[in-house]
DNA sequence: CGCGGGTTTGATGATGCTCAAGCCCGGTGG
DNA sequence: CCACCGGGCTTGAGCATCATCAAACCCGCG
């Protein structure tokens, strides 16, 4: 059930994973389920667990006062979902998530008495360096991007890098992710579909 | 000449500089002074090394085929600065990074024989461990914010947050940081000016 | 004095939002 | 088996925000 966590760590890291290492792995991080709609964190609630994605889709998002969500991330097999903020301080998130799928995921909590010690794995920790080195970088673009390109070019970006997204979200998830509105993906799609004729 | 940079990793660790961390770090950064409107980093080029900001103002920024500059950060004293992907990678950078004051930096070379020492003294470890929470959570805020927010709210976010750009850095490169054109920004400030009275 | 960088102002237009209506389709219950 | 319902997608008209382009202004400096 840790098979996919473990690889994942053996993937990002150059120092191999001791067996006592896989144990300890094996005890921090908490299987759970999830199914669609069902809430891992709430608004003004705390962020308790980092989760690591086994299986299934995942929002992050906020409400504004009209009552529209706001995409901030979303995450699929492979991925780690978190308020990083509210986890760090342990504040009220402003942040919802919940599974766009029925999900299965493997949580870490940061109160449990192995948090500081797989922190402390080598791998492990080679593997969130690399973590944050990406997650740096792919933010940084994106918000170049949301703030130089046109919706279009920003549509076609995340069909580039994320093409399986389409399967996963409908429209208006990832319009929103994107930072428009749905009619306006709606618009940009059937252009681009004549253009191609 | 370092003690700022000391000083500085002290504040964000716990586990205290012993006296041969503090050898390495002097001797593995490099002190530079750069004029006014000198390239630390020309598109195009490769990231060659990490730099911390003594004194001084600097600008990172992509140009677009108008020759638009579109600000990408704005760093002062005790703030880092580095094409993270270019660095990372060793690839070509995207963007520019230039002086905008006269600026004195401690570059830290990737290619030195210091860099993987330096990133194994363990208060410099946890001194970045912080700084990419620290940057993930600002860099997740002004991309929600870029999103949802108006133009006006992002300048009273901006003018809260680092009130010093204001002196530091003219109204086009602000108004450029936050999305938005020189003009857009005037009327933006004239307009609550006239609110205000 | 004149120049250059920065700021302001105005007119015009593009991009994307809002609101409202209708469509499509799969699922549920009568 | 059909009717209806709800979620998602599309389409249209009107509108708000912000970009663009052009001109003028302001001011410190050589």
């Amino acid at each position: 059930m840790h098979v996919a966590l473990l690889q994942y760590i053996r993937n990002l890291s150059v120092t191999p994973l001791e067996h006592e290492d896989v144990a300890l792995i094996k005890e921090a991080f908490v299987y759970k389920c999830i199914r669609k709609k069902e809430f891992l964190l709430k608004e003004g609630d705390v962020c308790r667990y980092i989760g690591f994605i086994i299986k299934g889709a995942i929002r992050q998002y906020t409400v504004d006062k009209k009552g529209n969500e706001h995409m901030q991330n979303l995450c699929i097999e492979n991925w780690w979902t978190a308020d990083r903020e509210s986890f760090h301080n342990q504040t009220p998130s402003i942040y919802n998530i919940d599974a766009w799928e029925d999900t299965e995921l493997l949580l870490l909590p940061k109160a449990n008495r192995y948090y500081e010690r797989v922190n402390n794995i080598p791998a492990f920790r080679e593997m969130r360096i690399r973590l944050d080195d990406n997650n740096h970088i792919a933010t940084q673009y994106r918000l170049h991007s949301s703030i130089n390109h046109t919706a279009e070019h920003r549509y076609e970006d995340l069909m580039n890098r994320y093409p399986e997204f389409a399967q996963r979200f409908p429209q208006h998830i990832i319009a929103s992710y994107i930072g428009i509105t749905k009619e306006t993906l709606s618009r940009i799609r059937n252009q681009s579909v004549r253009g191609k004729l």
